[in-house]
DNA sequence: AAGCTCCTCAACCGCGGTCAT
DNA sequence: TATGACCGCGGTTGAGGAGCT
C-alpha cells in the first residue's frame, strides 16, 4: 500500500507548539473543520506537517480533553482494562472519555506499572541504596492539577484553556460517550472518532471540565458488549495486526464468555 | 546554592489499515 | 488491481522540571 510520505521537513517547524499556533490551528479547525489533513497546515498558514496538526488536535487541543490528574476511579480503570485489552492505548482510551491514548499510555508508564511491581521495585530500592525516590514512583510527586509547569505546556494548555474550560461539560462528555459507543470500540480510532464527533460542536461556556460519579459509574459500569454491540463480528486476523476493534472486542468477549479471566477484571470497573 | 539524578509528558517516528482514484 | 494519500496506532525520545545530596 502506498504510504504518505514522511511529511517533508524541508521548511515545516518541529517541536513544541506555541501559543500562537494553537490559537491558529484551533480557530482554523473550528471555521473549517479538519478536513485535508495535509492541506489543513497550508490552509491555516502554519508551518507544520499535516501530520503534527491533526495529532495536537486530536491529542490536546479537542474541547472535549480533560486534562489534569488522573483520578483514582480512572487509574483503577486503566489497570483493569489494561488487563483485559494490553497496550490497546486506544481501546482503553476510548473507555475513558476526555482521555488520550497518549495521556493513558504515559500515566501507565509512569505510574500503574510500577505500582503493580511493587516487589520488583522494592529489589530495585534496595539495590540502589534507597536514591532512587521510588515512593515517588509509587505515589506521584507532588503534581497539582495537569502536572508540571512547563515551557510548552504553558504554550499547550493557555490557549486552550478558553476552550478547554469552555469545554465539556458533563452532558457533552457523555453524548460523546454515547457517540463512543454508537461509533463503537468497534473503530479502534477512539480519539479520531470522538473527534469527529465533536468537531462541530464547540461551545463557549466557561466551566471547568468535571464528570460527575454518576457520569462514572453511568460509564465505567457500561458493559462492554453494550458498547460495542454494533454489527456483526468477525473475528478475521485478530491477532497480529492493527485490526478494527471490533476483532479486538470479539476476542475480548470471547475471553469474557469463556471465562478466561479472573472475575475481578471481567468485573469491570463499576465505580 | 549548585549540581546531579530521576521523572514526566508532549511530540515525533514509522508502520499498517483504509479509502479514493 | 495498483497506486497515492490520509488516518490512527503504539513505541520511543528528549527537554525541562522536581527532588535529593
Amino acid at each position: 500500500m502506498g504510504r504518505a510520505p514522511c511529511c517533508e521537513k524541508m521548511g515545516l517547524k518541529r517541536g513544541p507548539w506555541t501559543q500562537e499556533e494553537d490559537k491558529t490551528l484551533v480557530a482554523h479547525i473550528q471555521s473549517v473543520g479538519h478536513g485535508n489533513g495535509r492541506a489543513l497546515p497550508k490552509q491555516a498558514g502554519l508551518l507544520r506537517c499535516g501530520k503534527s496538526c491533526r495529532l495536537r488536535w486530536i491529542k490536546y487541543l479537542r474541547p472535549d480533553i480533560k486534562r489534569g490528574n488522573f483520578s483514582d476511579e480512572e487509574e483503577q480503570s486503566i489497570i483493569q482494562l489494561h488487563q483485559l485489552l494490553g497496550n490497546r492505548w486506544s481501546a482503553i482510551a476510548a473507555r475513558l472519555p476526555g482521555r488520550t491514548d497518549n495521556e493513558i499510555k504515559n500515566v501507565w508508564h509512569t505510574h500503574l506499572k510500577k505500582r503493580l511491581e511493587p516487589s520488583e521495585q522494592e529489589q530495585h530500592d534496595q539495590a540502589s541504596a534507597g536514591k532512587k525516590r521510588k515512593a515517588a514512583a509509587a505515589v506521584p510527586r507532588k503534581r497539582e492539577s495537569g502536572g508540571k509547569a512547563r515551557k510548552t505546556e504553558v504554550a499547550a494548555t493557555e490557549p486552550v484553556s478558553p476552550e478547554r474550560s469552555v469545554s465539556s461539560t458533563v452532558t457533552e462528555s457523555t453524548s460523546m460517550v454515547s457517540a463512543a459507543a454508537e461509533h463503537g470500540g468497534n473503530s479502534g480510532n477512539s480519539a479520531g472518532s470522538s473527534a469527529s464527533v465533536k468537531e462541530e460542536s464547540f461551545t463557549s461556556e466557561s466551566e471547568d471540565f468535571q464528570i460527575d460519579e454518576s457520569f462514572w459509574s453511568e460509564t465505567l459500569s457500561m458493559p462492554l458488549d453494550d458498547i460495542n454491540d454494533v454489527g456483526p463480528m468477525e473475528p478475521q486476523d485478530a491477532f497480529g495486526s492493527k485490526s478494527s476493534d471490533g476483532d479486538m472486542d470479539y476476542w475480548l468477549r470471547v475471553f469474557m464468555e469463556g471465562g478466561g479471566g479472573d472475575e475481578d477484571v471481567l468485573d469491570l470497573p463499576q465505580i
